[in-house]
Order: C-alpha cells, then structure tokens, then sequence
DNA sequence: CATACAATCTACAGTAACTGTAGAAGCAAG
DNA sequence: CTTGCTTCTACAGTTACTGTAGATTGTATG
C-alpha cells in the first residue's frame, strides 16, 4: 500500500528522532526487520518501517526493556492475540516502575537526612563523611 | 593501630555484604588499594580495609555513583578539607535522585493511562497497542 | 597421608541499550 | 574535480558489576 516513501536511514532517524546508529542497533536487535538496499548498498525504509520504529520508540519512552518490546511487537503483528498478554506486559512493566521509584525515593530519604547534618566545617568532623563510614559512628 | 584482624577476601565479603568479585572489581577501579598477599598470593585485609570497604558500599546504596565515591573517599581521606565540596557532591547527586524519580513518576502517569484504555478484547482492537502505535490514531 | 571439597587466583566475556569512532566509499553541489 | 555530507561495516566504550573457565591452594576428613 504505502511503502513508497523510499527513506534514508538519516531521514527515518529524523523523521522519528532516531539516531541513526540507533536505527542500525534495532535491526541487529531484530526489532526492525532488514530493509531493502539501493544499488550501492544504502538502507532504504519506508512508510511501514517508520510505523514501526515509532511504535518503538514510544514504548522505549514508556520504559518497556528491549525484551518486552520485542514482545509487544510481536504480539501486535497477530491481530487475533487476546490483548491480555498485551495487558500483562504492560502490567509487569508498571510494577517495575512502582518499585524503582520506591526504592529512590528511600535512597532520596536516607540523602537528605545525611545532607542535612552538614555544619559545613572541615571533613574532620563533617557529618556527612561520618555518617557514610561506620568508623567514626562507633 | 588495629590493621591485624587479617581477613581473607571471603570473609571480608561476608563481613560487607559484598560479593568477592565485587571487591577484587573495586581493586582494579582504585576504590581499594593492593592488599597485603599472604606467600601464595592471596589477599589479606584489615580493619581499615573493612572500613573503607563499608563506606563504599554505603555510599553506593545511597546511589552515589563509583566517580563521587571515588571523589568521597580522597576527601574523607584528608581531614582538613572543606566539608563544602562534601556537600556539593552530596547535593549533585541530589539532584539527580529526584530527576529520576520526576522522569519515571512521568513515565508510570503515562503508562497507567494506557493501560487503563485495555479492554481486554483482541489486540485487533487493543488500545494499548493503538496508543503505542501511532498508526491506528491517526 | 590421601583425597575430596571449598576458597582463591587471573583473565575474560556478558549484562542493557545504546553511543562513538575509524576508515572506506558513495553522492550532490559548485 | 574537489569539498563535504551521508552512509557503510566493524568494533570499542559506557555503568557497575556478575559469571565463567581453568588452575592452584587450603582445610577437613577418613
């Protein structure tokens, strides 16, 4: 139908804020299939790649690891898959999400605790240093 | 003073938390100095080991990453410095803990709006996939 | 003492997701 | 024709470890 756009790897990277090393990455990831080469041996994309390097890329933006792209995609090529698993994946990835969050915003707590101990003497007796080295709590 | 409670890398491990790798790892990035060798070659740490290797660790769970442990350290190591430059390392990395956490607060408000369109139908129609594809919106 | 098993040694590959580089070749414009 | 940009392949570097192979050493048991 439509893959007549006949793009430059340069310009699919433009064309969806890709850097074209990036682009080169993807294939050999397999998450964009090997395109057509001109005569001199220069990739050659269409309307169907960008699509998908798209897709790519927005669920990159979301955070899905490579792994679960590559799923996403290739559930998305089968129409007919109950989109639970589609679900499912998105679901593990919140999970994810939550937890990383969790834990820098511990890390965050237990910074700021130590940052506020700052009297901003030598580091003889600097709070800070103190508090990351269990030699001078003792 | 107290450098003779001689331990092994093992137990030096065991007594960190710190897996053996880990510590001969921090070794060859200059986190740790060379250790004494025992005749056939094997590591030998003392207290002021444990020690240094206790603040590493500590200052890596707070996130610090290994170049501002790095920096830590040759501070903490000359007592008449300025706290300041403590602080400032500490603040950085402030910082940086909270883009985190605003980058993937951003990124979980997202996926939560996608997820919550699944209609558990067939990814013919999924709406996770549509709103991860720019193709079936338009 | 012999033997088995655990711990240690060095050196290197693998992880995640790219990014950057080198060196060669193609392509368009002046 | 030359300049300069894009592209090509192939490989190294990033972060902070982790795991593995193959060899050696130390320890505990029979």
């Amino acid at each position: 139908m439509d893959r007549h756009s006949n793009l430059s790897i340069g310009q699919l990277g433009q064309a969806t804020g890709t850097k074209v090393t990036t682009i080169r990455f993807y294939e050999e990831q397999s998450l964009l299939r090997e395109p057509v080469r001109s005569p001199s041996g220069r990739r050659q994309y269409g309307e169907t790649d960008r699509l998908r390097l798209a897709f790519i890329r927005r669920s990159r933006s979301l955070g899905f690891p490579i792994d679960a792209v590559r799923e996403l995609l290739t559930l998305s090529d089968d129409a007919s898959t109950s989109c639970t698993a589609v679900d499912t994946i998105a679901r593990a990835h919140l999970a994810d999400i939550d937890q990383k969050i969790a834990d820098l915003i511990a890390m965050r707590t237990e910074l700021v605790r130590v940052i506020g101990s700052c009297r901003h003497g030598t580091v003889a007796d600097c709070k800070i240093i103190e508090t990351l080295a269990p030699r001078a709590i003792s």
